[in-house]
DNA sequence: TCATAAGCTGTACGATCGGTCAAGATCAAA
DNA sequence: TTTGATCTTGACCGATCGTACAGCTTATGA
């Protein structure tokens, strides 16, 4: 039968339809969050009928919850660089380039999430809880180590992550507002990268010890 | 039949429950976002049947629109302190001190914007385009006369009030969040106060100019 | 080759959605 | 007191929701 096109093997047809049904839910789920999100809008946008996708993910539910696990994931791991050996000032700015970046390359995941937490946090409350949680302790502890050794103006580090968080997400779940009040075109290479250092310059240089 | 109770006209009946929907409607609205919010939910919230909702409101999207456009006025009040004739520290403090007694106040409203400004401002758009646009550009331009006085650092001024809008709506959007990594509980006044200054003290201290 | 497991999909279900409508209840003006 | 406008409500409509399920095709391993 198929003479040009090499079988695919069971495996791989699953992990192929996997990977497009969870994207497409990543998208469906960021335009109109969790309710207003179906599963026949997921399926269509996949080009699978309704049936199809229930049968790869039990329930809409659990979609929902592998599109959240999989963001999450993902952003943890991009504080890897706040460490207590690396100088404060490169480590934040590498640690708000990577959010940025991923702020331009997915800004689906970002705006899931945040429609999540807006909702009330239902389906990642022990997510928070614990693995999240867990992070934003270490990392804090590692930002008053700064402090402390007078590298760092002293404050709570809580609302520097919470600033840093929020105005990284901001480009992401706000990039349709932004785009118009940037006469309509979102930002171009140019604007990102400047973006990038003021926000990098501003939090940076309000960390600074004054004395 | 009233001996006691003054009698209530009709224009007083129609004013107090549109209030009492309007905001009821917020509230779910910030819960579950448009498309995830029911007519039903609004009305069992207020306390009347579904179809004194519709009475009142014409649509579910009349009266979405009643929310959004209640909450945006509210905003662009907020930036009145930002004139020419001010000093910006002052200025600029006073800005991010209201807009974060506003996300402390009245988060749904902020909810709701964000969870429309995310599903892509399908009907803020005209909106985003006139008011929130023309409020921008203003801004922008008092914050460049300011620089180009010398009283703040050079730099593209709109970065820096999209800082400013998502740091003071995070305490707003993501308060459960927030809440669940401060060991399950609201912040207190003493952190919310910490909070205010922290955002003020890092923001201002990243503009002042270097040289 | 053949039984079995896995992939796939059309149909059907009760529940809920936004919204219409008719009818009763209440109030304001004549 | 009568009359018309306004307030209030339950019943109902077609559409869509999540998802259960039977039956089909296709790949796999003995």
């Amino acid at each position: 039968m198929s003479d040009t096109a090499t079988k695919e093997t069971k495996e791989q047809i699953r992990k192929r339809n996997e990977k497009k049904i969870l994207e497409c839910a990543e998208m469906v789920f960021a335009e109109n969050g969790y309710r207003g999100a179906s599963i026949s809008m997921i399926a269509d946008r996949a080009g699978v009928p309704k049936s199809n996708v229930i049968y790869y993910f039990p329930s809409k539910d659990h979609l929902y919850q592998s599109v959240l696990s999989h963001i999450c994931r993902l952003w943890l791991e991009a504080g890897d660089e706040i460490h207590v050996d690396n100088e404060p000032a490169p480590a934040l700015r590498s640690y708000i380039f990577h959010k940025m970046d991923l702020a331009r390359e997915r800004p689906h995941g970002s705006k899931v999430w945040a429609n999540e937490v807006i909702g009330g946090c239902q389906f990642i409350e022990e997510f928070l809880n614990t693995y999240v949680k867990e992070w934003t302790d270490t990392r804090c502890a590692v930002v008053e180590h700064w402090m402390e050794k007078g590298l760092l103006k002293q404050m709570d580090p809580r609302p520097m992550f919470y600033m840093i968080w929020s105005t990284t997400q901001h480009y992401a779940d706000f990039n349709i507002q932004i785009a118009h009040l940037n006469g309509g075109e979102p930002l171009t290479d140019a604007q990102w990268q400047e973006a990038k250092e003021t926000v990098a310059e501003i939090i940076i240089g309000g960390l600074r010890p004054s004395g």
